[in-house]
DNA sequence: ATTGCTTTTTGCCAAATGACAAATGATTCC
DNA sequence: GGAATCATTTGTCATTTGGCAAAAAGCAAT
């Protein structure tokens, strides 16, 4: 719980009622490795904060390939925002990728708290900005570089992944298939 | 004028008294092919809106390679936001492409504006987030795709920049050298 | 330890792309 | 019109990566 709050305020500044508010609302969820959070064809129902864990979002390309878009580790917003905030059907699974136990908001709660908390929305456009900014500052180079750049690049942005997730994930993530995610780590080793 | 006026409604609502306000700040900017607009290591000053014209924001890689990491072209907003609103240096390049006709707010202009108009902000945001979104929608596909269907994306995405701007600024956006491309754009034909 | 299952690594060959240089085409300027 | 400059295409060869299948390694259940 410390964890969520040193992080929403490094966006803001809130008072300990509206904290305490904050609070209330959160509940534990545990998936289990494998599961989804959220899905492709449904409505993202809430709202995420990883406390332990990794999580990913993928997609099916045209070809039918499943792509991992990114990965979301230990403290940080999880949510298909864009699917949450419109109602509109998702078109990408949020997939736990080992167990993980995360900080839920139900979309009421969160709705509700956007509404009573002064502030709040503010913190929350610029969590959201930041995320999105990062999501673009991390996928956009790899378009530039080659694959063994890439690699190097991802083990950079997330140091503590590497060991805990099967290397297919990493490969769709670079782009690259998994024969020559093996090759590239064989050199670089 | 009217461009910019609709595009904003698109985001919220406005009364004339409000729309007559954010009008009087505007100015026109005219750039000649290859101005800048904004420069990596400065921070940038005005946020604009293209009305003719092409633009791009670029940076250099770490071996010096020029990077496009995208186009803007008629009725879209062009800002560096990072360096815009954090009064930060900027890393990259924002720059015509072809003659442009911009209009312009000055930063301070622009901040009297968020501060002045009740629900200006609210509308910013939302112009903001949908362009980062869009951001990472058109940038992160290209990572898994080879580099015809790379370009057929782009020539999707941008239909009316391909014969508007060199190729070389088209390769640099899809990753790969303006021989392939080339050979690309034969095959296709 | 053995079995069965999944993940990762290798090997082989084909296809795609890069690097570099030269040729061609377009445009501007005088 | 011709020269100079820049953009684009093409050629050649080297390198990277993909596709596919088999082997090896890792892991869990018994």
């Amino acid at each position: 719980m410390k964890e969520f709050i040193d992080y929403i305020l490094q966006f803001g500044t809130l008072n300990q009622h509206q904290l305490d508010l904050i609070a209330s609302k959160i509940t534990v969820l545990e998936l289990k490795k494998d599961e989804y959070f959220s899905e492709a064809g449904k409505i993202a129902q809430q709202v995420g904060f990883v406390l332990d864990g990794i999580t990913r979002v993928c997609y099916y390309n045209n070809r039918g390939e499943e792509i991992t878009k990114y990965f979301i580790d230990e403290n940080n917003l999880v949510v298909d925002m864009e699917s949450f905030d419109n109602d509109i059907c998702s078109n990408a699974y949020v997939q736990a990728i080992t167990d993980c136990k995360l900080l839920v908001f139900s979309k009421k709660d969160w709705r509700e708290l956007l509404e009573t908390i002064i502030g709040w929305d503010a913190i929350v456009h610029r969590i959201i900005s930041k995320a999105l900014r990062q999501k673009v500052e991390r996928r956009s180079p790899l378009v530039s570089e080659d694959a063994t750049t890439r690699y190097l690049m991802f083990l950079k942005i997330y140091p503590n992944v590497i060991n805990r997730i099967p290397l297919s994930y990493v490969a769709s993530y670079l782009g690259i298939t998994q024969s020559s995610l093996s090759r590239i780590r064989k050199n670089i080793s």
